[in-house]
DNA sequence: ACCCAACCGGACTCCGGAGTCCGGTTCGCT
DNA sequence: AGCGAACCGGACTCCGGAGTCCGGTTGGGT
């Protein structure tokens, strides 16, 4: 996090260049291909050792690509919360905007039972621009998925996107300290998520 | 967590004897109190340094009374748990199983509000004698009452305590982190469990 | 009033994870 | 093939929190 950035020519916060020679751009698809699956299976709170063992490099090897831990984790957690925006997005177009908020939930709850990665982008407490971005994407996607769902009756007066988060992080936080990957499991709390929202 | 105990008297492994001392067990008394009111405000993970200080001693004053921050931990999770329990238990006289249901659940948010410490009691990956006691009996009534409330067609065929509490302690984890202290929005999160444990 | 066991707390060690350094190796351009 | 820049990774530092030690202080029984 000690970045003393020297002025130079304007580049992207949280993407370092991309590597001129071949074995460094492997490397830094190896490591970020590790960093999902560490991620998935352990959450965001994984450790950088663990990754670079996997990715079969050292750990100075990882920090060349990614200055810090935050940044790992964004290049990971922007993909997921992209997921997300676009499974959002797609459900507008639903003409029963009730479903299509059940829907949503249920694909979040079902991938989530497999990857950690999925509630913890929503969770992170990182703010990189590349990944306020991406998150702020995603709220939007889902905040317009609850208010078609809730001017369709569908879902209470005051349901909002912060609650979806609020209850899908709780829930996953609980549930990968238990590791509990059965997806039924998840299915049962997105129903009940679901419920939680909906206008009574 | 090294207690490499002598073998003497059996004494509890949770509670250290009562001091001899007037200094000792004033001492005691504060650092409890101290560490109710930190714990309170920012959850289990408080620092055992911040607590001294507010207790006005020295760290290893701390770590005389309790052999380690689990025993600390364990001693304010107690007395929570004991409340939760108490509030099912009397709950389960009431004649309407749902409202009951609902009434501790709303109860149990209305504390949280307040003291992260509730929640914390809950979630606690501490296992020590005497707070698996504590938690068992919480669960249990917390059983109980739920039992009820689904013979009486008010709650989900399948809910169970575990989901009561991964639902609060959940939501707890999240709320602490934005450090919400507002009532109303526990009061609300708190509809929304007992929603989602609803039969539709 | 005396005395010593019990207690106090500042300063220490220990540990684990984030991030850095540098001597050795490899890529890829010529 | 040759060579310098780019890259590699083992071993380091740094940091913060848990738990321990020991020289000085205090309580309370006699």
């Amino acid at each position: 996090m000690t970045l003393t950035s020297e002025p130079g020519p304007p580049t992207s916060t949280t993407t370092t260049l991309r590597p001129r020679r071949a074995d460094a751009r492997r490397n830094r698809e190896r490591v970020i291909q590790a960093a999902a699956e560490i991620f998935a299976a352990k959450g965001l709170e994984a450790v950088i050792p663990e990754i670079a063992r996997r990715a079969g490099v050292g750990k100075a090897t990882v920090y060349r690509s990614f200055p810090s831990k935050e940044h790992l984790v964004a290049a990971v957690a922007t993909e997921r919360l992209e997921w997300i925006t676009t499974l959002a997005t797609d459900a507008l177009s639903d003409p029963d905007p009730g479903a299509a908020f059940e829907r949503v939930i249920m694909a979040i709850a079902e991938r989530q039972s497999g990857d950690c990665a999925v509630a913890g982008s929503l969770a992170a407490d990182i703010h990189l621009p590349e990944l306020d971005e991406a998150r702020m994407a995603s709220h939007l996607a889902i905040g317009a998925l609850i208010d078609r769902g809730r001017d369709a009756g569908a879902l209470r007066d005051d349901a909002t996107a912060a609650d979806v988060r609020i209850l899908i992080t709780g829930v996953a936080h609980v549930l990968r300290e238990t590791r509990e990957r059965d997806p039924a499991v998840w299915r049962r709390f997105g129903e009940m998520i679901v419920d939680a929202l909906r206008r009574r």
